[in-house]
This record gives structure tokens, C-alpha cells and sequence, in this order.
RNA sequence: GCGGGCGUGGCGGAAUCGGUAGACGCUGCGGACUUAAAAUCCGUUUCCCUCUGGGAGUGGGGGUUCAAGUCCCCCCGCCCGCACCA
């Protein structure tokens, strides 16, 4: 009997896509509607990994089913080419970034085309390459001219011994990464792109995006974090200036015990400057960085100005006014004032330096005499008390009055206030898009006139010294003004590379275009993006970074789409099991063999291997799986059918080779079972003959409902179900005895259904096996199988009987009986007369088409 | 710390609107075929019991309901994000 071959049989199918251009899209194709699937783009870091085969695997099935349902699809793909690890690999291996990158790029395409994918590789896009990142510079002068692009200092983890700026996973437990030096935070004057300005149309937006996980949408808008709020100005006694503060809950204003600021407020150094422990305090605050996490998960610590400031409604009361930890510069005015009994950190605080815990706000059903706090802030609900004239007040009108109370005494004012802040776009590094500006003398910051574009990056650049390439490099910088003529400097900064991220999409619709990025007429024809799909990690920032770039875009006249992606998919990560040597050291899965008795050794040594928690897949901790080997040794379609098979693509997926085995025994199975039916060449007339028989009919009704109901599990990304399905079917096509050629009718129907339904999942092998029944089209052109959907009506259906919620018995009825009539079926069963024996009937509720429950007492 | 999510057999998971918990796969066990093994095929696989039946059971505790994996409250555990990783 013949065997599949897999290695041969996918390349063959690879080639023939390739050579037949299957997947090159035209835009607008006559008749068609377009559709645009989107996978997040890679970053190049040497092979693919297994989640990227989950993500474009999940891609792939809903690019090839939704050409078969007849949409004009585009699925594109390229590279998100720019970033810290190819100067990393520059610094560790002498290689240059270019070079690194482009070589990754080479064998990452070659892993990807290996998969069968159904990309539309014309389109291919390398954002490192000046061919794409002119086009951004280009964007970026567009918005600094319509005034969405400004410069001002901001506050960047340093780290003194490299000279370097350190991105904040390369600072661990306060200290640079390379250096183990503490680092310390520095101001620079950097780029920002204002998408504070739209933070209220981004949120609104939200409400639009149907297509998106709730979860993403209302991490986005906590992340814009609109709040109403009283900004005003405490006075501070013997200074000359006053301390303005922005508070949420101005209602707990009687429950106040101090005043905050924060470490970089302009005026802790006034204040405190010259006191004793103030440098050292400062300093230990700095140590921690600038991440947001490190930060508030830090110990509460403060610093006592000295000063203190005048309550505005209590006459003679004054509170101390604190440097604190806690508190944030860039949210509202770097200064707060602290409600320790409702604010859990205002708690902490205050428990640590003796502040006073008064509760302003008291739960229903407390006494606000009696009311105390016991280890934490109460931040609920309640009435006011304790606080003059908001006593009994709710806590909405005691808000409101104090606003009001505050703007008639002229000390400040209701605001609107964000958690958002502005994009800093600016990054000291070499491997990025260079920010077209020049720095001169006498004229100030001028940009690089769009004749001069692209501002390329110089390929001569050396990783030997401390500090930006960029900076250090000898000639790059030095330019002429473009306005005075006079000797000038280039801007050293290169973007973030979300800022690549932010557009790519709208590239890959005019990928070839060499004078703009793209033009109006193809973008506003693809895009939005129909379907995006990528990593949970990415729900905020990537995402919210790209709507805004299309509403900046857009007020720049580059296109008529603001909302770049229309539905979004986030899939879960991707977990294998963790081992671990007797010397504690990580130990590669293909490495460990496991035993008879369930223990684990290693391959090669022979030693104990223990095993550990199964964990997101990394480098570091060595539970990687390479889809390369499993591609070799199993093929693509048993990657990708594993892959889909298991989890719900939304939860995190646990790698499993035995798993795997099973998908891959699958398509054996299934190439077996065709090739039988086809060896033992079976008389078959083109229509379905005329009376079946019953089995043949129950086999037709489960192919019809089988494709039907695929094509909504796959419409909604339940892509274990379909599998699950199609095993189902072919559990049915095995278990079925053809007696004659009318059986065989059916059952070549339930197969050549079987390979329909699995092709956007098995490409290879299901074209294969479709051309094997001897059809000269092929599978990546064809429609989706019709329904007859008279032949999936059932007449009967089954029906639970309970007796007081308890299963006793199930019946099968006719699909539209009577309730009364079900009633005396259901009390007619053996079972349930066992049960309601010696006692009364209370009632009994029936429910059509689903249950029977008998309530007895 | 803050924001968001997840939790169902030995394992991954299924269960449309609150209506038969465990589809489908994996593993294990038993059997067939074989000189033998692999492959393949068949059966079986939530737990407990006094087993022609019955009881318990969806992270833990409480509640609503004729009926709860699903809804509500409290708690526990794990995961993601937190603005210079991508």
C-alpha cells in the first residue's frame, strides 16, 4: 500500500502555490468583496518559534476559508525589523545589525513558507530597510508640521557606567543589566507625538470596535483613564508659592493628613533641598527607575518638607507636606493630597509615619462614630461624615459641592483629567529609524526638507564605545542647516519601533509604492484590516498606538480610516514543561527522555532530569519547542492540525508531543482511508441516488452538519471545535459499512466533504487527496461545500428527565409534542416512577426540546 | 501596587439562552493481529459505594432558582500588561 509522503507531497503543494502566484491579490477583483486578514507581524530574531506557528496557523485557516467563502483576501506578511536585540547581537557576536537582521529574515521566510501559509509575499515588507522608513520620516515631518510632534524633557533610566539610556527590562533590581551599576534617572529633551489630543476620541472609539475582545477594549480605556477631578492650589505656610494638587475624590477632603508631591516635583528640590538626607532620599527613589510597576510596588517611603499647608475649609488646620515615593509626575500635577482611611497607598503611608486614619465615608450600616478601618483603606461606597458641610452627603454630591466650594473661593477648578500621556517616540539607538530634524544654532530645530529624505543610517558604526553609534559616530551627525546654511547637527534619536508597528498595515496595500507610503485610494479600499490576530500582550499599547497613528495619519490626508482594525483576535501564549538537571541547570525538552516508571532522564548523559512547571515558552529557561524539527519530522499540516486541535486559540496552549503524534497519525489515517475507498473503485453515479438507506442517510446528515457547522465554528475561532468536528465525521466515515454503490455514494461524499472543510487547516494534504479523487481544480480555488439543509432536520430529539433537578431517565420524543404530552411520557418511565414513589407532585416543568423536571416533596 | 483575564477527569479541553457535565483528542489499562516488535484495529478510562442500582462532583465557601460549570457575593491560585522588550 502507498504510503504519504509527507516531505514530498507539502513541498509539492508549496511550489505549485508559489509557481500558480494562488495567493497574489489584486485589488479590487469585480464581484468580490475584500477581506483583509492580518497576523501580527515578526520581529527577526533568528527561527520562527512555536507561537508564531499558532498565530499563523490561526491566520491562515481564516485567509483560506474566507477565499473559499468567495471574499477578495489579502494576507500579507513582512518584518518588524528594528530593535534592541540585533544591537545586542552586534555587541555580543561583532555582527552588524543589518547584516544579523537580514540573515534572520532569510531563514525565518524560508520556516514560514515551509508552513504553507497562504501569504501574499508581493507585498512583503522589511521596516528596517530605507525603502519603508522613509515613508515614516516622511509622516513624522507631516505631523510635526500639523503640530502632533513636540519636543520637552522626560525622565529615562541611565545607566552612568555605559553611558547609556537602559530600556527598562534591561533594569533589574535597580541596576543596569550589562553593568550591574544602580542606575539613576536622567532628563533629556525628547520627541513626543501628541496622542493625548485624541485621547477622547480614542475612547470613544472603543465603543465602535464590536470586533474586539471586551477585555482589550476596557484595558484601552483604563489606560486612557478619563477621570473628572478637582485640580486646585493649597497654600504653603512661609513659602511664596502654593502646592497645586489633582484629586479624584474630592469629597474625602475633610478625611485629609497630608499633602504629596512627587520625588521630580520642581519643588521637592526647593523645598527640601538643603535638608539633611534629602540627596540620599532622592537617590534611593531615583534607584528604582522609571518603571510604573517597580515604582508602586516599592515600600512607601516619604520626606518630610518641613512645611506644611493650610486645609481649605478647616480654619487653623495644617497638614504636613510630603515628598513621597508614590506618587507619579506624569499623572495630573505630580502632587496629591493623602486620604490615608480611603486610599490603600495614603494608607500605608500614613500607618508608616504616624498620620492621622480619619473615615470620611461610612458604609451603610455603619455608625460614623463607630466605623473603623481595620488593615486597609475603604474605598467603597457610603454617605459622608465627619466633614462639616458634606455630613450625609452621597459621595457623587459631596464631590460636586466641594468643586463647586473650591471654584467660588478662586483656588481652583473641576477637570477633566487623563492617565494617558503623550508617546515619547525618541530612543537613543542605532538600530532604528533615524528622526529626520536638525539641530542648529541660530535657527533652532529644523526638519530635514522632503527632498533630502530618506535620512538614512550609516552602515560604519562601531559598538566598542559606551553611549549612542549614532552619537559617537564621526561624520554622520555633522550636516548644514537647511534654513541658514550655517554647520549644524543631526538629531542622534532613532524612533521606537512601535512607531513601525503603527502603519505596516497600511504599507502592505501598497507595499511597491516608491513615492509614499501608500496610496489613498489602495488603503481606503483595504482597510481597515477585517481580521487581526496576535498576542494578548499587545492589547494595549501596539493597539493603541496604531489607532492612534491612523487618526494622526488621516488628519494629515493620507487616508479617509481612522480605526485600523476592524476585529481583533487575541490568542494565547504557547507553554511547555520546564526541566531541570541535578545541578539545577535548564535542560532542553529534546534533550529529556522519559522512562518506563514516569521518571525523566537526560538523552545523552543519562543523569536524573526533574520536572518543573509548565510555563510560557523561553529562551532562558530552555522549554523551547523548534517548529523546524517538527516541521521535518511530522510536517506542516500535523504542526498546524496540533496547534488548532487542543485549546481554545484564545487560552494558552500546553505543547504536547504526544498531542502532536496524534494529529500526525490523523492524516495518515485519513490519506489511508481515501486511498482504500479509491483501490476498490466503486461504480458511482453523479447525483445522489435515489433511496438511500438509512445509514447512508444518517452519514449524509452528519457531512451536511459537519460543514455547516465548521464554517461558524471557524467564523468565530473555535478552531479546537472544528477539529473535533471533523474527527467526529471521520470517526462516522470509518465506522461506516458500505454495502453497495449507493453507500459508496455517501461515503465519497462524506470524504470529499471531510477534505473540503479541513483544507484551511491541512492545506497540503487535503489538496493532495482531493486532486488523488481525481479533480483538476484545486482546493485553494474552490467555494466552501455547500448544505442541503433538508437533509439536517431531525424530527426527533432527546429529552432529560429530572425529578427534583436529579437526572433519572432520558426519552426520545418527536421534536414538536405537546408539553402535556411529554409530561405523561416523562412520568411514565420506570425510573422516574422509582423516584417519585410515596410522594406529591408540586409540579412539573417542562421545557421543549430540552427537560422534564418532576418537583416532588 | 494598579488594570485585565483564566480555573471543568490522569492530561488538553467540550457543554448555543440557566436545562442530560465530561463531546473530540491524549495518556493509561485490557484484547485482536504478529514468531516477535512496531504500526494498525477493537474495547475501556471522573471519583466513591453495600453495583440489575445509588451517591458525590466543574479551585474553595456562601447565595438566587424547579434547575447553576454557566447568574450574584466573598476567598484562593495562576497568567498578561504597566508607557525604552517586541
Amino acid at each position: 500500500m502507498d504510503r504519504y509522503n509527507i516531505q514530498e507531497t507539502e513541498k509539492k503543494w508549496q511550489s505549485l502555490w508559489a509557481d500558480k502566484e494562488a495567493f497574489i491579490t489584486e485589488d479590487h477583483v469585480e464581484g468580490k468583496e475584500k477581506y483583509y486578514v492580518l497576523e501580527m507581524f515578526p520581529y527577526p530574531s533568528g527561527k520562527i518559534h512555536v507561537g508564531h506557528v499558532r498565530n499563523y496557523t490561526l491566520g491562515d485557516v481564516v485567509a483560506r476559508f474566507r477565499k473559499a467563502e468567495g471574499y477578495n483576501v489579502v494576507h500579507p506578511m513582512g518584518w518588524d525589523a528594528f530593535g534592541l536585540p540585533a544591537e545586542n547581537a552586534a555587541i555580543e557576536n561583532g555582527r552588524h545589525p543589518a547584516e544579523w537582521t537580514y540573515a534572520n529574515i532569510a531563514v525565518m521566510r524560508e520556516q514560514l513558507k515551509a508552513m504553507g501559509l497562504s501569504f501574499d509575499w508581493s507585498r512583503e515588507v522589511a521596516t528596517c530597510s530605507p525603502d519603508y522608513y522613509r515613508h515614516e520620516q516622511k509622516m513624522f515631518l507631516d505631523f510635526f508640521k500639523n503640530d502632533l510632534a513636540y519636543r520637552k524633557e522626560s525622565v529615562v533610566n541611565w545607566d552612568p557606567v555605559e553611558n547609556t539610556v537602559l530600556a527598562n527590562e534591561q533594569v533589574v533590581d535597580g541596576c543596569g543589566w550589562r553593568s550591574g551599576a544602580p542606575v539613576e534617572r536622567r532628563t533629556l529633551n525628547q520627541w513626543f507625538l501628541k496622542i493625548s489630543a485624541y485621547a477622547d476620541e480614542l475612547l470613544e472609539g472603543l465603543d465602535d470596535l464590536g470586533g474586539w475582545p471586551e477585555k482589550v477594549r476596557t484595558m484601552q480605556d483604563n489606560w486612557i483613564g478619563k477621570s473628572q477631578g478637582l485640580q486646585f492650589k493649597w497654600d504653603i505656610n512661609n513659602y511664596d508659592e502654593d502646592v497645586e494638587v489633582f484629586t479624584t475624590r474630592p469629597d474625602t477632603i475633610f478625611g485629609a493628613s497630608f499633602v504629596g508631591i512627587a520625588p521630580d516635583h520642581p519643588l521637592a528640590e526647593k523645598l527640601a533641598g538643603d535638608k539633611d538626607g534629602f540627596a540620599a532620599f532622592i537617590q534611593q527613589c531615583q534607584a528604582l527607575g522609571t518603571s510604573e510597576a517597580a515604582i508602586e510596588k516599592a515600600d512607601k517611603l516619604g520626606f518630610d518638607t518641613g512645611y506644611t499647608v493650610n486645609h481649605p475649609f478647616v480654619e487653623g488646620l495644617t497638614l504636613p507636606l510630603y515628598i513621597a515615593n508614590f506618587i507619579l509626575m506624569d499623572y495630573g500635577t505630580g502632587a496629591i493630597f493623602g486620604v490615608p482611611a480611603h486610599d490603600q497607598r495614603d494608607f500605608e503611608f500614613a500607618t508608616k509615619y504616624g498620620l492621622d486614619i480619619k473615615p470620611v465615608v461610612i458604609p451603610e450600616g455603619e455608625d460614623a462614630q463607630g466605623f473603623k478601618l481595620e488593615d486597609k483603606a475603604y474605598s467603597g461606597e457610603g454617605k459622608l461624615a465627619n466633614s462639616a458641610f458634606l455630613d450625609g452627603l452621597e459621595i457623587e454630591e459631596a464631590k460636586s459641592l466641594v468643586i463647586s466650594k473650591i471654584e467660588e473661593k478662586n483656588m481652583g477648578q473641576g477637570k477633566t483629567q487623563y492617565r494617558i500621556r503623550d508617546w515619547g517616540v525618541s530612543r537613543q539607538r542605532y538600530w532604528g529609524c533615524p528622526i529626520p530634524m536638525i539641530h542648529c544654532a541660530d535657527c533652532g530645530v529644523v526638519a530635514v526638507p522632503e527632498d533630502q529624505l530618506p535620512v538614512t543610517l550609516p552602515e560604519d558604526v562601531s559598538f566598542e564605545q559606551a553611549g549612542s553609534p549614532l552619537a559617537n559616530h564621526p561624520t554622520w551627525k555633522h550636516t548644514k542647516c537647511p534654513e541658514c546654511g550655517k554647520d549644524a547637527q543631526r538629531e542622534t534619536d532613532t524612533f521606537d519601533t512601535f512607531f513601525e508597528s503603527s502603519w505596516y498595515f497600511a504599507r502592505y496595500c501598497d507595499a511597491q509604492n516608491t513615492n509614499k507610503g501608500f496610496a489613498k485610494d489602495k488603503a481606503d479600499y483595504w482597510l481597515p484590516v477585517d481580521q487581526y490576530i496576535g498576542g494578548v500582550e499587545h492589547a494595549v499599547m501596539h493597539l493603541l498606538y496604531a489607532r492612534f497613528f491612523m487618526r494622526a495619519l488621516s488628519a494629515c490626508g493620507y487616508t479617509d480610516v481612522k480605526e485600523p482594525f476592524k476585529a481583533l483576535y487575541t490568542q494565547g501564549m504557547v507553554n511547555h514543561a520546564t526541566y531541570k538537571d541535578q545541578s539545577g541547570k535548564w535542560v532542553f525538552p529534546n534533550d529529556v527522555i522519559k522512562q518506563d516508571d514516569g521518571s525523566f532522564k537526560h538523552a545523552s548523559t543519562g543523569e536524573k532530569v526533574t520536572e518543573g512547571a509548565v510555563i510560557k515558552m523561553s529562551k532562558s529557561k530552555k522549554n523551547v519547542i523548534d517548529p523546524q524539527e517538527i516541521m521535518d519530522s511530522y510536517g506542516a499540516d500535523a504542526a498546524r492540525l496540533f496547534i488548532l486541535s487542543d485549546s481554545p486559540p484564545d487560552r494558552d496552549l500546553e505543547w504536547s508531543e504526544a498531542g502532536l503524534e496524534g494529529a500526525w497519525r490523523f492524516i495518515n489515517k485519513l490519506h489511508r482511508t481515501v486511498h482504500d475507498f479509491i483501490a476498490a473503485r466503486p461504480n458511482l453515479t453523479a447525483d445522489a441516488p435515489k433511496g438511500l438507506s438509512d445509514d447512508s442517510k444518517t452519514l449524509r446528515a452528519l457531512t451536511h452538519k459537519t460543514a455547516h457547522e465548521i464554517k461558524a465554528d471557524i467564523t468565530n475561532f473555535h478552531m479546537n471545535k472544528a477539529v473535533a468536528r471533523c474527527r467526529e465525521l471521520y470517526n462516522a466515515i470509518t465506522g461506516f459499512k458500505a454495502v453497495n454503490d449507493d453507500d459508496n455514494w455517501a461515503l465519497k461524499e462524506a470524504l470529499e466533504y471531510l477534505i473540503r472543510v479541513m483544507n484551511p487547516m491541512i492545506p497540503h494534504v487535503t489538496e493532495q487527496l482531493w486532486q488523488d479523487f481525481g479533480h483538476t481544480e484545486n482546493l485553494y480555488d474552490a467555494p466552501w461545500p455547500l448544505t442541503d439543509e433538508s437533509l439536517i432536520v431531525e424530527d426527533t430529539v432527546n429529552i432529560a428527565v429530572q425529578v427534583n433537578g436529579k437526572l433519572r431517565a432520558t426519552i426520545k420524543l418527536p421534536k414538536d409534542i405537546e408539553k402535556s404530552d411529554a409530561e405523561d411520557s416523562a412520568l411514565s418511565e420506570p425510573a422516574v416512577q422509582r423516584a417519585i414513589e410515596g410522594k406529591t407532585i408540586r409540579k412539573v416543568i417542562v421545557v421543549p426540546g430540552r427537560v422534564v423536571n418532576v418537583v416532588v416533596a
